[in-house]
DNA sequence: AAACTGTTGTTTAGTTACTAAACAACAGGA
DNA sequence: TCCTGTTGTTTAGTAACTAAACAACAGTTT
C-alpha cells in the first residue's frame, strides 16, 4: 500500500491553502486579504466580537488583530462601539463588511452543497468509519502539536 | 444534517498548518523555517534539483526559491554544482541537509504508520467512498482555483 | 561578426501577516 | 495612593513570499 489516502489528503490541504492565500472582492469595491476576510467570517458567524475574542478563536495575537483590525476600519467593513465589560471595544460588521461576508459564504457554497450531497448519500457505517480516520488523524496531529 | 463532516475536515486542515508553520531544528543545530524544510524534503524525495524545478513542484516563484537556497547554503544543509543543461545549477542535500530530511521523515513516521494501519482495516467498498469523496472534494477546490 | 532570443538563476523593493514587547487607559482592591 | 489585572494599541522585527529588473550564457538569425 502507497498510501494514496495521505496523499490524497495532502494534495487536498495544498490546494485548499493555494486557494485561501488569495485576494478577492468578495462583493465589494475594496480588495481583501486572507487574514481580513477570516475575521469578518469570525465575526459573521458570532456577532459581535471583542479583539480579545477574536484573538483566542483564531489562535492569532491581539496585537495582530488590533493590526487587521485597524485595515478592516479604514476599508470601512467593520465599525467599533462601545463595549459592557471592562474596556472592551464591540467589533461589528457594516453593511459593506455583511456584504463581504454574504460574498465569501457564496463562494463556498457549492462546496458545501457537494458535501451535503455526499455526506446524504453515506450510509451510517462507512459514516462512522470516516468519523473514526478523521478523529485518529486529529488526534495524532495533537500529539505532534505538543512536541517541541 | 449540520456537516459534521465539513466541519471536521476544517478543523483538521487548521491543525495542519499550525504545526507546519513552527521551525524546528530536525536533529540538526540550525533552526529550520516551514519555507526551509519543504524545500529539503522535495530534494531528499526527489534527489538533486534545479531552481526552475523547484519552482514547478512547489509552485513558488524562482525568485522565491533563490532566496530561501542561499539561506540553507549559508547554513550548511545544501550544495549546488554545475548541471548538466544550459546554465543549470544543481542543488542537493549535504550530510547535514540529510539528517534534517531524515529528522522531519521521523517526525511524520508515526502519522504515515497510523494510516496504513487505518488504510489496512478498511475493506475496499469503504475505501473507494472515501476515495471518491477526497477527489469529489478537490474537483471542487479545483473549481474554485480557476475562478478570478 | 553582431544582434536577437531564450533559457538559467539572482537581486531588489515591496507586501502580507504575523509575533513579542512595550505601552496606555481604566477599574477595583490593598 | 500605589498595585494589580484587564482591555486594546503601537512599534520594531521577521518569514515568506511576488513582481520586476537584471545578468550570464548558448544558439539562432540577419
Amino acid at each position: 500500500m502507497d498510501n494514496q489516502l495521505l496523499q490524497m489528503g495532502l494534495k487536498l490541504i495544498n490546494r485548499y491553502n493555494s486557494i485561501e492565500k488569495k485576494a478577492r472582492y468578495y462583493g465589494t469595491d475594496v480588495m481583501l486579504y486572507p487574514s481580513e476576510i477570516h475575521i469578518i467570517e469570525a465575526i459573521g458567524i458570532s456577532g459581535k466580537m471583542t479583539t480579545t475574542k477574536l484573538s483566542d478563536l483564531l489562535g492569532i495575537t491581539k496585537g495582530g488583530i488590533s493590526q487587521t483590525c485597524t485595515k478592516l476600519l479604514k476599508k470601512g467593513l467593520i465599525c467599533k462601539t462601545d463595549g459592557e465589560g471592562l474596556n472592551e471595544i464591540y467589533i461589528s460588521l457594516t453593511d459593506k463588511g455583511k456584504t463581504a461576508y454574504y460574498g465569501h459564504q457564496r463562494l463556498h457554497e457549492p462546496m458545501i452543497k457537494k458535501m451535503n450531497e455526499l455526506s446524504d448519500n453515506i450510509d451510517e457505517t462507512t459514516m462512522n468509519i470516516i468519523k473514526t480516520i478523521l478523529m485518529t488523524i486529529n488526534d495524532e496531529l495533537s500529539r505532534l502539536e505538543v512536541e517541541e
